[in-house]
DNA sequence: AAAGTTATTGTACATGTGTATAACAAGGCT
DNA sequence: AGCCTTGTTATACACATGTACAATAACTTT
């Protein structure tokens, strides 16, 4: 009886480690946290299951990698639209929230993707901390691009001014991300972003100060 | 050898499925959804797993019945702060925010609950239905409210005013819930739904429009 | 080219899970 | 009091899941 292994090709662990990751976040979107089981994900890397272990020394693990992985690479897409860009700070926090409710970080997958760590954080502690850094990460931005604001309209720039209004930002800002998310029919190209620009906008006048 | 079965008590159908609700409820918010499986939720509801299956086809058919439930209790608490208030159309919208974004609708346990359902939309198609009607139905809330208010400042209500705007404020509701969900020890009692106010106000300043 | 390293496979195992079903008893009916 | 209905228990089953580990082959080193 001849042995007939299936062949395969030696990655390097970056290289693995990352196709684990993304294959993970494929089987979670695809199928929902319920479908995202090792076989599952390694059939979709396109390895045998054993090969999890090798990597990440239980499953637990490889799903707070890709939780963190997925929250970094998030909060990257917004920041990444500052990088370079000149214009007054108001013309830069618009260009932040674009980028925060554009896709594709504004979009069913991601959602989806979000929901299922959540869900999880009860069963596995060590994603709660994952959660907490990407949240206050991702605040500490708003306050920023606040603080910006509040100088160029000559206002005020305490703690007590800048962090209720980067706090208010933020919640439109995840708001208006969860609906575009979720309801991606109902709006039309552009709308989210628009209300998103209008909102800070408002938000952030001297009147509502 | 002599039989030692558990004694038990014949209840109703409408208070054994509550009750099965409930024990869900629980084993998600204190576990997970990983951890709510039939024969946890039958040891909280202080039965024997076969029983769900007496008044429910299949698991699934309970947790949608417990999603149900869950946001039908949300939206719930939400109207019922106008039942009977009287005020001006601001201060109708303000009690409303208030209702919203306060406790119990406004904690970890909430937030548990709507993620872990979130997360098994894929899995379960009958969820998105349910889904998709509360938040319909939480939105068409916040028109009602955003046109009564613009009535009262003279303005235009067509939908075309109106519906950015009871988008916008379902975002800063939706957001803020989120944050008052997610950070409840981050922000000092009051503050969220002081936010909350200031926001939609801001959002609804005639400068806004 | 031969040897060594280890990434990868394939299989096995213990356990948990949803589901099915027969036996039983609690409460209602006559 | 005795019978009937059916809510409830208890057990079994088939299957999925996470984990463990020995065998193997791909690549590196010498």
């Amino acid at each position: 009886m001849t042995e007939n292994r299936r062949p395969f090709r030696r990655a390097s662990e970056q290289e693995r480690r990352m196709s684990l990751i993304h294959a993970t976040q494929t089987c979670i979107v695809e199928g929902g946290i319920r479908q995202a089981t090792v076989r599952k994900i390694a059939a979709e890397a396109g390895v045998t299951a054993g090969l999890i272990r090798h990597y990440f020394p239980a499953k637990d693990e490889l799903l707070c990698a890709t939780y963190r992985y997925t929250m970094a690479e998030m909060t990257r897409q917004s920041v990444e639209a500052l990088q370079g860009f000149e214009g007054t700070a108001v013309q830069r926090l618009h260009a932040f929230v674009r980028s925060a409710l554009s896709a594709p970080g504004t979009s069913p997958r991601q959602h989806q993707l979000w929901a299922s760590f959540t869900s999880l954080i009860p069963s596995v502690p060590a994603l709660a901390e994952v959660h907490r850094e990407s949240y206050l990460e991702f605040r500490a931005e708003c306050s920023v691009l606040v603080t910006e604001v509040l100088k160029e309209q000559g206002r005020p720039c305490t703690a007590a001014q800048v962090e209720p209004l980067a706090i208010a930002v933020n919640a439109v800002l995840d708001g208006l991300w969860l609906e575009g998310c979720l309801a991606t029919e109902l709006f039309e190209t552009g709308e989210i972003t628009a209300i998103g620009v209008r909102s800070v906008d408002a938000l952030l006048h001297p009147f509502a100060g």
